[in-house]
DNA sequence: ATATCATTTTGTACTGAGTACAATTTTATT
DNA sequence: AATAAAATTGTACTCAGTACAAAATGATAT
């Protein structure tokens, strides 16, 4: 069994209640975006979710992914990463953590932050909404 | 005089040296898009640079903006900040600090560090080239 | 049910930052 | 001055993301 992948299963009304606890009405789009981003924690791009939604709604638009992205967004229910490649990543989680992105594989991983020491008095008054940090080099397997 | 913005000056043969002691070999241009990044710290997109540049020069094209840039972030002259917005912007200080990136004004803001407490163990083995934080939200004039 | 309205989804065309690349110009070397 | 190397330019292109109107679906009232 080790080294087996054991996927996650969400029933619908599962699914439906995140939707809705997050704000956003269920449709069947969302449900299968949502469902795609819970079982697959690799932070996918658009172009990642449309070909695996795709499957499933063979009428599916880019437009349609993109609309559930921003709401989704919108709702907080992901957060996007920007590694400075053109193609945005989308995560699941939206607590405050890392991300580490290979300049080899360009795959993200994720790490937990405990905190960060700033000089706030820069910030003094500031509202921050979003703490992002990126880091960028080689990973594990690709060095 | 409070409140009166002091323009640094730096003669040609300083900027001339900066751009050796970082390994690239000046020329007109690359003179001019350093001597703009050393005394405009306002995290200047490509096209920022690239109006201020032509001022002086009115034969630049776009697309030596582009190669001085990438040479730029080749040599760790400058590095990129990623707002999310889709122009990148460019820092001429390249030490990790934090950026704070205005949702209203779209300014972009440094701030210090001290350390990031994060858990190793995740990108143990992993070569970090780059750490990046950036912080979003509206900034005090703004709110 | 069925008509009406609101929301969601789709298709097409478009945008614009950044890139590819060959031609030209400038700089360095013989 | 002739040649080679490097820097710069211009043009065309790419492609992730957007704008927007038409179509389809879902919700509500009669």
């Amino acid at each position: 069994m080790e080294g087996k992948t054991i996927e996650k299963s969400f029933d619908t009304q599962y699914l439906k209640d995140y939707l809705i606890d997050h704000g956003v009405k269920p449709s069947t789009i969302r449900i299968k975006v949502l469902e795609y981003l819970l079982k697959n924690r690799i932070h996918p791009t658009a172009e990642d979710i449309y070909n695996a939604v795709y499957e499933d709604i063979p009428t599916l638009s880019k437009t349609s992914v993109y609309n559930t992205i921003d709401l989704f967004l919108e709702k907080n229910i992901i957060q996007i990463i920007n590694t400075g490649n053109k193609e945005s990543r989308y995560d699941i989680d939206t607590s405050i953590h890392g991300h580490f992105s290979c300049n080899i594989c360009n795959r993200v991983f994720d790490f937990d932050i405990d905190s960060i020491e700033y000089d706030k008095s820069i910030l003094d008054g500031f509202i921050i909404n979003e703490q992002k940090v990126l880091f960028k080099g080689i990973c594990n397997s690709c060095k």
